[in-house]
DNA sequence: GCAAAAGTGTTGAGTGTACACCCATGC
DNA sequence: GCATGGGTGTACACTCAACACTTTTGC
């Protein structure tokens, strides 16, 4: 029924954030080739499925999780990057919410991990590019829409926001310009209900509009 | 030798602007399926062949010519868009100069033809979806890149500039606003030269820089 | 009371937009 | 001299970036 096109398949990006870091999910692999190596999750895609129907079932494989925001950033074409034969892959790049983040490490289909972005090892095929080029796109997309709703809580403070946005940019942001902005802008809406459990003062909630 | 991957195929999307308007090249095919119509160029990327190159490949048959600018601008991959059996096609942009554009038209290796890129008839397959798509393309990364470049004459008066603007994005444009943006960002470059043989006012022909 | 993180305003530069008339040439 | 397209300037609104101190809480 569901034969593989063995010459295209999908890789996942997984991105997340947590602690103030930007992660990304990496399945230890259970075949060869590069049995056992850390690397981005990823599948054949079947004769009869569309392409980005193939990466929900990836992650859905690893994660039991639907929704999950999910966007097409590149191909990879080299003709070498995969050993045995020719595969054209798809890169899809996924975001997830902290809540769903630790479920996700917790599922006991794979061997998955969270790890830090950077200084992240060498992976095997020519994963680590695809993570480059999925934090390039994170980079283009982060003003275009409001993209980040997916990679925050349902509530937060405005401050974790921009930890965020300066995790993803690499550089320092004004905290005050940032919040004109995304105030203003209306991409966030202030709620009635603060921080608690911290040490020093608590912060006002905020949730995104739409 | 060059086996065919018959799963992939890349469509190449040629456009260039003439008397005012933006025209689409498109071929008569000489095969089933759809032999007879008129049809954005493609071919099955080969086993050995990097995709772009494969993109190359269809504009240098048909065309002769090398120094194209050409990108990447999708992926279509419906189940059914190709009658016989599951196609993936990548779909690139090309952008020629006039001064290329007849020299095309003129090619003998198929029947080719330039076609006004409005009220374009339906065309087979998604042919017509993936216009569309090089047209949103190309009105996005208008403002991006010095792109036009590729679609204007090497010397050009504004006002041909303002109206190529002007079929991309369907709207009009301020011609004060848009020269003092044009040459305020250093896009362009006067020159002491006007045209001739107009039947008024002479204009300055400008360059792009870079 | 003090350490630590949260929160807040103003100014200047630059950019985008709206808008209407004179200019140079061919005929 | 007139029709045709070529060419020009100003004023306002808005957006962005730079910059440092006060406030609130937990301990």
């Amino acid at each position: 029924m569901h034969n593989k096109i063995n010459n295209i398949s999908v890789d996942c990006s997984i991105l997340g954030f947590e602690d103030g870091a930007l992660k990304i999910l990496l399945i230890k692999r259970d075949k060869e080739p590069g049995l056992n190596l850390w690397s981005l999750p990823g599948s054949y895609v079947y004769m009869d499925e569309k392409i980005h129907i193939a990466a929900r079932r990836v992650l859905n494989e690893l994660t039991g999780i639907h929704d999950v925001y999910l966007s097409q950033v590149g191909i990879f074409d080299e003709l070498n990057r995969y050993p045995s034969h020719r595969v054209v892959s798809i890169l899809y790049c996924a975001l997830v919410k902290p809540e769903i983040l630790e479920l996700i490490a917790g599922s006991h289909a794979k061997e998955v991990g969270w790890f830090n972005i950077t200084n992240l090892h060498p992976l095997p095929f020519d994963h680590n590019k695809m993570i480059q080029m999925s934090l390039n796109w994170l980079k283009e997309e982060i003003w275009q829409k409001p993209i980040l709703k997916n990679l925050l809580p349902n509530k937060f403070p405005l401050n974790q926001m921009q930890d965020l946005y300066q995790s993803i940019l690499q550089t320092s942001i004004d905290n005050r310009n940032l919040r004109k902005k995304v105030i203003s802008q209306g991409l966030v809406e202030k709620l009635d209900e603060k921080t608690k459990g911290g040490q020093q003062r608590p912060a006002y909630l905020y949730k995104f509009r739409t």
